[in-house]
DNA sequence: TTTCGATGTGTACACTTGTTCACTAATGTG
DNA sequence: CACATTAGTGAACAAGTGTACACATCGAAA
């Protein structure tokens, strides 16, 4: 798995990794693939499960800084930001699954993300926030929301993980469409407008 | 070019094709492929110059029906799938390449909407909504709404061509994105908020 | 009608691929 | 200690891969 994921990292696509490019990665004989996985789909459907902690690491280290502060949308995206960049390879993965050919694989990091926008959901009805809302504009709400941060994953993901310049843009340019996003949410009727 | 569109229709990724796979899909031998392409990567961007005309094509149908409707946004959202619909493998093709291991794909695809954020932001200016956001303002928020309709393409792709509930459930949910991003808009205070 | 440029063909070569099978080394449990 | 499980090995095979080269076909311009 890390060796699949590292060369994700170096820029090639998973669906185009083969068996025994994985386990010569690996340094390791090719047959050695079957003792752990039954094909790459196998190994594919194993990462998402692997993504699926990093995320919800994600989610505690945001739980516990982001409630002192007065700007939650800015620090929830710094704090975005600096894990896609601490876990690179896995969010590259990410960003490939969800248009990716194995079928599986693309379900699993849908309901990942489903699972996110659900938590956040909570966490806004536990801070009461967004109180004037029903809980399917919640989550509607919190859906555009995460789609939103995924998508900035293709941005985030396509610039030099140096480059602080082009990620502090990318930050703020996120940080403003959540905003954005969150003003709507703040006017919306929950009756049509 | 139909070969590969053909194949990535048919669920495969277009990281995973190769030459002779293209070839024997079109129905020619395989060295018949360097007549018209150096190597995948430029099928690959020949590709992204025709999605380009078939989002103008689709552009151009909704100016004409939009404007004379009071429901702009479910209107546009109506025609976006009906496109999508009718030129899944384009629409497939272009949802791959956001990720996808191509450099230059991924930049041609991006470009495309960058075209057709700023587009849609010269309509709405020159309908005059929106009038109270500054130019970047505006910027971004049509940015946000390209990202969101494209998003929706992993929605649209994922589910039988012919679900149409399903169909019906993804374009109520998209119009709501829009509607709550526009709400955002309409009480944006450029300086901040 | 000849000539030319674009497209397609057939053969060939050196690799790479997925998967099989029987075998060996390491690991931790009774 | 012995034993069972797990992980890794090496050789083998049929099939598929990208690419090179010389040759054939065809439609249109001369």
């Amino acid at each position: 798995m890390g060796a699949a994921l590292a060369l994700v990292g170096k820029g090639r696509h998973f669906a185009s990794l083969g068996i025994r490019e994985v386990t010569r990665q690996a340094g390791v004989v090719p047959t050695s693939f079957y003792r752990h996985f039954r094909n790459m789909d196998d190994l594919g459907l194993q990462l998402v499960d692997e993504l699926g902690l990093v995320l919800r690491r994600m989610m505690r280290e945001a739980r516990a800084n982001v409630l002192q502060s007065d700007k939650l949308i800015e620090e929830s995206v710094g704090i975005f930001v600096a894990h896609a960049q601490a876990n690179r390879s896995f969010f590259l993965f990410m960003a490939q699954g969800l248009a990716g050919e194995s079928r599986a694989v693309q379900e699993g990091i849908r309901s990942e993300m489903r699972y996110f926008a659900s938590e956040l959901a909570n966490d806004l009805r536990r801070l009461r926030l967004m109180d004037h809302l029903t809980d399917a504009d919640l989550d509607l709400t919190c859906d555009l929301v995460v789609r939103t941060v995924a998508f900035s994953l293709t941005d985030l993901l396509s610039v030099s993980p140096d480059d602080d310049y082009q990620l502090g843009q990318i930050r703020k340019r996120t940080s403003r469409f959540l905003q954005m996003i969150f003003v709507g949410a703040g006017h919306w009727q929950s009756d049509g407008t």
